[in-house]
DNA sequence: GATATATTTGCGCAAATATGCAAATATAAA
DNA sequence: TTTATATTTGCATATTTGCGCAAATATATC
């Protein structure tokens, strides 16, 4: 684990580490079908400025997808990419450490 | 998963979503035995004070033990505590949502 | 074009956070 | 007791962060 991906790692830990934007995420995990951010915006206590802000964040790291679709954007979980990432952790977490230490 | 759960859980992600807290934790996957806080100075680029008070959030939230021996205090990894809660989440992730959405 | 809806952005603010330094504390060793 | 080492804490500071509001932008509908 280079200094790079342990920087990755915490931002995507950092991402997801915020009571609001973790509940939009449970928000997603519930839902087949892509959410608009009003829709979004319901499921946790900010203002439409502050859920596209969030938004912006999870994206960023790769966590959501967006796609607009009329006037709304759709967002979407990216499951398999945060669970790639977190099995990497948790793979180092569970890794014995070598035998010399 | 309920208020409170969420909020335990984005508290853990923010205890470890900085990078030399990450790095701190990384440090102590590597160790068998427990190490100081002097020791794991070295890992990141932060004082003694500031690696303490990492290593105090990092205690408040469960990821770490820590026993004085003499004039060290010795910390160690709670692995199974950290896998069992980052385990949870992924469970949350991979969970098909529900089919009425 | 005018109006309505969805989203983003600029601005300001208050709170939280990370940090270093120096002093305080705890423990061991001389 | 004095000295050395390990850790914590108080203080000041700089930076980041989350937030709401109002204005701007994008798109659709009338």
């Amino acid at each position: 684990m280079n200094r790079n991906e342990a920087q990755e790692l915490a931002d995507l830990l950092k991402a997801l580490g915020e009571f609001n934007r973790l509940s939009l995420v449970y928000e997603l995990c519930q839902c087949k079908a892509p959410q608009n951010a009003m829709c979004l915006c319901e499921c946790c206590s900010v203002d439409a400025s502050g859920v596209s802000r969030h938004l912006k964040v999870l994206s960023q790291e790769g966590i959501v997808s967006s796609e607009r679709k009329g006037r709304e954007i759709q967002y979407s979980l990216n499951r398999a990419e945060v669970l790639k990432r977190l099995r990497k952790l948790i793979e180092i977490i569970e890794a014995e450490p070598p035998l010399e230490t």
